[in-house]
DNA sequence: CTTGTCTCCGTACCTGGGTACGGTGCCTAT
DNA sequence: ATAGGCACCGTACCCAGGTACGGAGACAAG
């Protein structure tokens, strides 16, 4: 019943990415390339629309392309434990960089704060704190 | 008063980098490359490796290359007012990363906990997620 | 004087996630 | 039957911030 229906820019149209997306990504062996008709051209199903899908949500939520891959062979069968392990382990990942990124915010906006302050602006606290490396 | 004292490799060794890294911001504009005398070594100062310092801290604190390169060439002077606008930018960008990954943070990690309440694990919560695009 | 460790220099390669190009083949409508 | 618009395919290119490689010259120690 894998009735093929569309071809692939109608595919790439329904999934809101292009043509050259998704050859990027059966390149990637994200998407399975459909055996093409002796005369005419390949067609794609729902499946196909679905997996982009997937892939693109996968993305929403931080995973890469090759975590995404991982996550595609566990999408049969209820491998919810190692799903969850993947998922964990990007959990992780992801709080490191807003902790990061929060470090920049607080001293960036810090030094921000300062120049404010600065208003006869002899020196620049923020060039003055890359010179110094102190903050 | 330029006095050139040590080679590449200490410089490198000095600015916690490696050498390819000083020749890379060398071809990069952000460093100059000293004369080289006819035989011998080309010779690095002390403002070289405060230089290299000030792109380190710059990138420490979320800035590109390019916009290193930009507040290098405010450095001299107090144009505070410029390096604030920059900086201000950057906040921004800042902000809207931390933004974004704590939407990420907040949706997996709902996932996960779903993930740990399905005992019977029938279907993975996560994995319904991707395919349907749903919370 | 040789050996080993630098330096110098150009160039190619890496990751991630695509985008762009250019030639050809196929299908459809006029 | 011919023109336009897709599909097909390989390949190159984009961004950032480096890393790696390989041949040749320099220099210090033994």
């Amino acid at each position: 019943m894998t009735q093929k229906n569309f071809t692939i820019g109608v595919l790439a149209n329904k999934a809101g990415v292009t043509v050259e997306t998704i050859r990027f990504y059966q390149r990637r062996g994200l998407l399975a390339v459909p055996v093409k008709p002796l005369k005419g051209v390949r067609h794609y199903t729902k499946g196909d629309a679905q997996r982009v899908r997937f892939i693109k949500e996968g993305q929403k939520l931080g995973f890469t392309l090759d975590e995404i891959t991982e996550l595609l062979s566990l999408e049969e069968d209820h491998h919810c434990r190692e799903v969850k392990v993947i998922a964990l382990k990007k959990l992780g990942l992801i709080r490191e960089r807003i902790e990061s990124l929060r470090m920049m915010e607080s001293a960036l906006s810090n030094l921000v704060e300062r120049c404010a302050d600065n208003r006869d602006s002899v020196t620049c606290p923020i060039i003055q704190s890359l010179l110094t490396g102190s903050e």
